[in-house]
DNA sequence: TGACAGGTACATG
DNA sequence: CATGTACCTGTC
């Protein structure tokens, strides 16, 4: 099926670094523009895979009209408006500006919790190729084999209750060093009740945030990942290294929240993406 | 060789 | 509360 969209960029968000099972099918080209027909993608989630290519402003997506409404409208977040953030944002900032001309299609997906969670732990003190490279070791090794209608194999995100069970030792060879031992940890809190994850959906940011943090190695910016990332708490704003850098280099007299109250988290991920990758465009 | 990669936990003053 | 440090692993 087809779809039209504004604001929204399939290539762009395959590099954002919220989510990690978003990858080119084929080994692309070097140096395409972003928004042009820029090859086909791959999307895992839970049980499903989503096959898509973008030629402008169309969506090509391998999926069906009842699919579409069940499961992928709401993942993308088409319904919200991106141009009303961005026309929010000040004239005269001519760096967040410049953000948004460079991943102005970025969306605030809504993934499931669980591997957002998982996946951020290991998130800490790594880099996305590599990140992408532990998560699928983990879905490998310990998901559920599942093939889809193009006759691709591919492996479910393991649930809390299978990596619970699982011992250092098994999680080697994915090769999460010491992040192993936290999300051992998590995965038995959560498979042992020890914290409701199904709940945290109906907190607010505020105590999402705090129950989060009750988890082996969920910090702040693990914490504001998964706030924004997967329960869609928009003004969550993460403070990882690139971030500081922004703040540091472009806000030195503080980032205007107030300004963006409620979606500062949408600047933060046009901020990210131009500090991590829109610089190597320049 | 050492610093760094979307940090966190734990120890100090 | 604020600062300092160890921590797995891979890459440049």
């Amino acid at each position: 099926m087809y779809r039209r969209a504004r604001n929204f960029d399939i290539g762009q968000i395959s590099r954002s670094g919220q989510c990690f099972r978003l990858n080119p099918v084929e080994k692309q080209e070097k140096g395409q523009a972003d928004g042009q027909a820029n090859g086909e993608y791959r999307l895992i989630v839970g049980e499903k895979t989503l096959y898509l290519r973008q030629g402008g402003d169309e969506i090509w997506l391998s999926c069906g009209e009842e699919e579409w409404e069940k499961i992928w409208r709401s993942y993308f977040d088409w319904d919200t408006d991106y141009g009303a953030f961005q026309d929010a944002v000040d004239p005269e900032d001519a760096y967040m500006q410049a953000a948004i001309r460079t991943g102005g299609g970025i969306r605030i997906l809504r993934q499931p919790l669980w591997e957002t969670l998982v996946s951020f732990i290991i998130s800490q003190q790594n880099n996305i190729p590599r990140i992408k490279g532990c998560v699928e070791s983990l879905c490998t090794l310990f998901g559920e084999e599942r093939i889809d209608s193009r006759g691709y194999v591919y492996h479910t995100f393991p649930d809390a209750g299978r990596l619970a069970a699982l011992s250092l030792e098994d999680l080697a060879p994915c090769r999460l060093g010491y992040r192993s031992r936290y999300i051992l940890a998590t995965a038995r809190m959560a498979a042992q009740g020890e914290i409701d994850l199904e709940a945290l959906g109906d907190l607010s940011y505020e105590e999402a945030r705090r129950e989060l943090m009750r988890l082996p190695g969920v910090g702040k910016k693990v914490a504001d990942c998964i706030c924004l990332f997967a329960l869609h708490h928009i003004e969550a704003f993460p403070v990882d290294t690139h971030i500081q850098a922004m703040l540091r280099e472009h806000y030195p007299d503080g980032f205007p929240f107030d300004r963006y109250k409620g979606f500062a988290g949408v600047l933060q991920q046009y901020g990210f993406y131009y500090e991590s990758f829109g610089r190597r465009l320049r």
